[in-house]
DNA sequence: TTAATAATTCAACTATTGTTGTATAGTTAA
DNA sequence: TTAACTATACAACAATAGTTGAATTATTAA
């Protein structure tokens, strides 16, 4: 992983309003959420949120599939797991088996799998588009 | 843990000096460094390094030891699980067992343990004196 | 005590982020 | 097509964070 992904990702959290999102989409596993659900679950005006939502999709956070007029959000967890193997790489001075528990956690890996839908929903990918 | 820990701490990883400090003491392990040490591996100004070890500190990601004129920083590993549990609260829709092994992950955990030192160092706790 | 060293605090400036209201784009149904 | 609805994009303002140099505190050694 490189640093400015990582500092992204940890930028993304550090807001109340997107890591309570971020929580409520870890709860909510492969289902997901749709925005609005997610704006009336923590009620917050749409357009807050909305900046919010793209700040944690831009970090890679959370993914998007567009179900009809609705957008879908997941919890993107592997890439939660990848940030915890940048933070321990090399971890302990040169005793690496101390992290080896963490480093082999599997972390909710089926969150991130999308659920069937009859509009045959698309994956919209906006990693790095700015 | 409380919200706004999470979110402190998000935020104290949340740049790239910052990051790279933390990461720099996780692979140190329980030997830690002293600022000064810090500063010259990561060609950092003084000033500038003191500011950012003041936020993680402060963020309780890293602990202090004074040691004569020295200030020894070691990273808070134990602080780093409680955030990972934090975020995997009520995990994945009702299937808790999925996150099992993360949540019961090690990481570390030796890394806090102070290192003997002639100068029978003091433990300063900066957590939220602010 | 005096000088040198380690690290932090303070103040000023620059840069970035967060919130809100309004306007816009896309989807659905009559 | 028109109207209603979901959600996002844009622009303006308010608030916060980051960097630097100079001054300060604390420790060590002569």
């Amino acid at each position: 992983m490189e640093r400015n992904l990582a500092t992204t990702i940890f930028e993304s959290l550090a807001s109340g309003v997107r890591l309570d999102v971020f929580r409520l989409l870890v709860k909510k596993g492969a289902e997901g959420l749709v925005a609005g659900e997610i704006a009336s679950t923590l009620e917050l005006p749409p357009t807050n949120l909305s900046f919010h939502l793209k700040a944690l999709t831009q970090a890679g956070l959370l993914t998007v599939t567009q179900e009809g007029r609705f957008q879908r959000y997941r919890a993107n967890i592997p890439l939660m797991l990848e940030l915890i193997n940048y933070l321990t790489e090399e971890c302990c001075a040169g005793h690496p088996e101390q992290c080896a528990d963490l480093r082999a956690a599997s972390f909710c890996a089926d969150a991130v799998l999308p659920v069937e839908s009859a509009d045959s929903p698309t994956e919209i990918q906006q990693g790095d588009s700015a």
